[in-house]
RNA sequence: GGAAGGGUGGCCGAGUGGUUUAAGGCAGCGGUCUUGAAAACCGCCGUGGGUGCAAGCCCACCGUGAGUUCGAAUCUCACCCCUUCCGCCA
C-alpha cells in the first residue's frame, strides 16, 4: 500500500517503478482524485468548523437564557448541513476510489532488482555444490515413492481430489524429520523464535500481506468467513500488526512450520505429476520485522539461513536474483532458491526469500518507536522459506536414490529418523 | 448454540448531552538537584488529515457504521471484536 502523499511528491519515481513492473503510469489518474479528495475535505472542514463556533455560542446563549440569540444561531447551523452533507458525499468518494486503486497496486522494486518481463529474466546470484553423477538413469520422486507403495496418488484422490496425497510409512517419517530439522536449524542456530500460529485467519489479516483484495481465488475460505493460511507468512507478519513496538534495535525473528492451504486456480494442467504442486503441503517459514536501515542486510541474513538447510542437507542448488517481472506483489526484491531436480533434470524453486519495505506494515498498520523518539514509523517486513517441506522431500529423494531404487538417507536427518540409513524397497 | 459483561491515547484508567482543552496515573523525553544514579520536584508528551514558506491555525478520531440533536465518548439502532458462565467437544 502507498502513501498517496508520497506518490505526491515522488510521482515520476512511483511511475517509473511502475513501468519496470509492465504496469502503465499511475500517478496522474491519482493525483486529479486526490486533488477532488483535499477540495472536498476543507470544504466539509471549514463548514464543520463554523458549525463547531456556533454550537458553543448557543450554549453560552443558552447559560445567560438568551433564547432569541440561541434559535438565530439554530437557525445559521442547519444552513451550514446541507452543504456538509454534500462535501462528506464527495469525500468519501474520492476516498473510495483512491483506495481501490492503490491497494490493488504491487510494492515498487528497489533500484537493485533487475528489470525484466518474466522468469527468463531472472539473474544468477551465486550457487552451491555440482550435479551430483548417476551411473544409471535416475529417476523422478513419485517413481521411487509409488514403487514402494509408500506415495500414494489413488487413495489421496478418493479422499480428496486432485493435488493431494497420501504419504505412508518411512516416506511420511522422512518428511516429519525434515520439517524438525529445518525448525530446529532456525531456532537452535539461527535466533529465530518457534511459533505455532492459527491457520484459519481474519480476512483481514490476508490482507495485511497483500494476498487480498487482489489474489482471492488463489485461497481457501470456509464457511466460517476464515482464509485457510497459504503460507505461515500471513500469521508470522500479523504477530505485528496494529502495534508500536517500544523499540527494534534487533530485528524480531519468527519461524513456523505449517501446513499451507493453495488452491491453485491459476496452474491447472501444470505439474501434475508427483508432490511438486499440492493443495496442502508443509513449509518451514522465516519472518523478520526490522527497523527500515535493517532490512536489507536481514533480507541476506534470512537468505543464507535457508541456503544452509541445503547446504547440511548436502544438496546442489542456486539462488536467483527475480527480475522486476517475476517478482510477487507485495515484494520489493526477491531471493529464489532453486534446488537440482536429476530426476527431472532441472532446477525448481525450494524457496523465496522477499523484502516488503514498509508495503506490508502499512496494510497492517505495525509501527514502531524508535528509542528516544517521539514520532512513529512503519516496520519493514521479510519472509522467506526455510524450506518448503514438500519440495525438500523431492530433492533428497532424487538426489540421494541409488541404483537399486532405495534412498540414502542424508546423515544429518538420520538422528530424526531413529538412526536409519536407508529407506525404500530394492526393486 | 444460550446468557451476561465489556471495548476510552504506547499502557492502565475516570468520564451518562454543552458553557476549558478526554481527568488522573504509568511509561517516555527535557530540566532542577546530585560526584554519578535513584528519589523528589518542574516542564513536555496520543494518532491521522487539511492548510500554510514558516510559526501556527483548523478538522476528525473514545471498537465499526448509521441515526437523534444546534451540539454525542455520553442517547438510539445495527454490526464487529473480547472476556466470563452454561451447553457441545479433541
Amino acid at each position: 500500500m502507498y502513501d498517496i502523499k508520497w506518490i505526491r511528491d515522488n510521482a515520476k519515481l512511483f511511475d517509473e517503478g511502475l513501468a519496470r513492473r509492465g504496469l502503465t503510469a499511475r500517478s496522474a489518474e491519482l493525483l486529479v482524485i486526490d486533488d477532488e479528495r483535499r477540495k472536498a475535505v476543507t470544504a466539509v472542514q471549514g463548514a464543520q468548523e463554523a458549525r463547531n463556533a456556533a454550537s458553543k455560542a448557543i450554549g453560552q446563549a443558552m447559560g445567560r437564557k438568551d433564547m432569541a440569540e440561541a434559535d438565530r444561531l439554530k437557525a445559521e447551523v442547519a444552513a451550514l448541513k446541507d452543504a456538509m452533507a454534500e462535501g462528506e458525499i464527495e469525500q468519501a468518494r474520492a476516498e473510495t476510489a483512491l483506495n481501490a486503486v492503490l491497494e490493488a497496486l504491487p510494492n515498487l522494486p528497489l533500484p537493485e532488482v533487475p528489470t525484466g518481463a518474466d522468469e527468463h529474466d531472472n539473474v544468477e546470484y551465486r550457487r552451491h555444490g555440482e550435479r551430483p553423477g548417476f551411473n544409471f538413469a535416475p529417476k523422478q520422486h513419485f517413481e521411487l515413492g509409488e514403487a514402494w507403495g509408500e506415495m500414494d496418488f489413488e487413495a489421496a484422490s478418493r479422499i480428496s481430489g486432485a493435488r493431494f496425497v497420501v504419504l505412508r510409512g518411512e516416506l511420511a517419517r522422512m518428511e516429519r524429520a525434515l520439517g524438525q530439522f529445518m525448525l530446529d536449524l532456525h531456532t537452535r542456530e539461527h535466533g529465530y523464535t518457534e511459533v505455532s500460529p492459527p491457520l484459519l485467519v481474519r480476512e483481514q489479516a490476508v490482507y495485511g500481506v497483500g494476498q487480498l483484495p487482489k489474489f482471492e481465488e488463489d485461497l481457501f475460505k470456509t464457511t466460517s468467513g476464515h482464509y485457510l493460511t497459504s503460507t505461515a507468512e500471513v500469521t508470522l507478519s500479523n504477530l505485528v500488526r496494529e502495534q508500536i513496538l517500544d523499540d527494534l534495535t534487533q530485528p524480531l525473528r519468527f519461524t513456523a512450520l505449517t501446513p499451507c492451504f493453495r488452491s491453485e486456480a491459476g496452474a491447472a494442467g501444470r505439474d501434475t505429476r508427483g508432490i511438486l504442486r499440492q493443495h496442502q503441503f508443509w513449509k518451514c517459514e522465516l519472518v523478520s520485522i526490522t527497523a527500515p536501515d535493517q532490512s536489507g542486510a536481514e533480507h541476506e541474513r534470512m537468505l543464507s539461513c535457508a541456503e544452509e538447510v541445503l547446504k547440511r542437507l548436502g544438496l546442489h542448488f542456486r539462488t536467483m536474483t527475480l527480475c522486476t517481472g517475476d517478482m510477487g506483489f507485495s515484494s520489493a526484491k526477491t531471493y529464489d532458491i532453486e534446488v537440482w531436480l536429476p530426476g527431472q533434470d532441472t532446477f525448481r524453486e525450494i524457496s523465496s526469500c522477499s523484502v516488503c519495505g514498509d508495503f506490508q506494515a502499512r496494510r497492517m498498520n505495525a509501527r514502531f518507536r524508535p528509542k528516544g523518539e517521539r514520532s512513529v514509523q512503519y516496520v519493514h517486513t521479510l519472509n522467506g522459506s526455510g524450506l518448503a517441506v514438500g519440495r525438500t522431500l523431492i530433492a533428497v529423494l532424487e538426489n540421494y536414490q541409488n541404483a537399486d531404487g532405495t534412498v540414502t538417507v542424508p546423515e544429518v536427518l538420520r538422528p530424526y529418523m531413529g538412526g536409519v540409513e536407508q529407506i525404500g524397497k530394492a526393486a
